[in-house]
DNA sequence: AATGCTCTGGACCGATTGGTCTAATCATTT
DNA sequence: AAATGATTAGACCAATCGGTCCAGAGCATT
């Protein structure tokens, strides 16, 4: 995690990102944004040109581009698939641990709240399937048996175990998730 | 689904749910509310002395019974716990392709937004162990090994499960939620 | 030194926010 | 019919919303 980026631009990326999450898009003021990130207004319709909706989609990849980098630490030290998804769920469980627990996953926090617009749901798919997709590389260099679903499955089980921790305030739901994965369905195979 | 509640208490708060459930707590406006629901703000703050938060916490509440109601209808006609959750699964995809494909949970929608909140969080909570509890009962009286688990597995498939249709427009995740689950865990014993 | 660009600073805008308050109306009981 | 409490109706409020606009600061290259 970079602390105080110079850069005026990356300051109000990360900001807005944090902030986002914790409030979601429309639970932040650009007031606050700007406060926290000590910038004027005239700065970000500078990087900006459209404003709050541009520095959204910002913010979502930042953040988006966070976790990849997780994922890809948890996977490229580990011995195999399944050690891989128990590194990745500890990580996750300390970062819970360490933030506020009251946040939602940055994407949903960030890009799925506006109804009607389009360009928020495409963005939100887009950095979805790219952890999928890397989770799905891995588990292909490990050669399980269904790459596909076994990705798809890690996707569901994350999502799903970082909703009932934040309701249990417990970190070791995120912990156990391992458990409620269908392992011998993904028994390497060929 | 009722239509039309002529009490202006219960049109407030299900209007309100279906909106919330939309755009979240903060994205929606109590004028859009009142509209919609065709009821002045003197009957809201009438019915709910608290304002919009007071309104949250009762649309969630009815969203919630909405859903222990599908729970409950899933399970009561089952052979067994596994033909349950794949009932369940398939009421839930058909309740995402007949509404709107961009609602999160209603829960979350609703109470998962305000940092400072605790009652939010609280009443959230709440609500999603009823689910659970109700859930783990079923898996008792079918008798499946690890009762509390199976309930948990099912919470995080749902919700994760949820996210992921979202995302890829899809309901068939949804129906086939079934397939990651772990059922050799849940083989009914005793 | 002068020019031309990027970037910052912040005043200002109309619209909308959640919330308050009071008068009118309704329904019910006496 | 009179009285009473519950409910509705909506004008009104300060605060905040996202967004526009432009003057000037900073910093290169001429």
């Amino acid at each position: 995690m970079t602390q105080r980026p110079q850069n005026t631009r990356d300051r109000l990326t990360q900001t807005a990102a944090r902030l986002f999450q914790r409030s979601g898009y429309n639970g932040v003021g650009l007031t606050e944004i700007l406060t926290e990130a000590r910038a004027p207004k005239g700065s970000l319709y500078h990087h900006f040109p459209k404003g709050k909706q541009d520095l959204a989609l910002a913010a979502a990849s930042w953040a988006s581009d966070g976790m990849r980098d997780m994922i890809a630490a948890a996977f490229n030290d580990a011995q195999d698939f399944r050690s891989g998804v128990s590194t990745l769920c500890h990580k996750i469980a300390k970062l819970f641990d360490t933030s506020p627990q009251w946040e939602t996953c940055p994407i949903a926090a960030t890009l799925f709240e506006s109804p009607d617009n389009r360009a928020f749901r495409d963005h939100a798919d887009r950095l979805y399937e790219s952890w999928i997709e890397d989770v799905r590389g891995h588990a292909e260099r490990f050669g399980v048996a269904h790459p596909d679903m076994a990705a798809d499955t890690l996707f569901i089980v994350m999502q799903g175990g970082w909703q009932l921790a934040r309701a249990r305030r417990d970190s070791n739901v995120l912990r156990r998730l391992p458990e409620h994965v269908p392992w011998d369905r993904f028994q390497p195979r060929d």
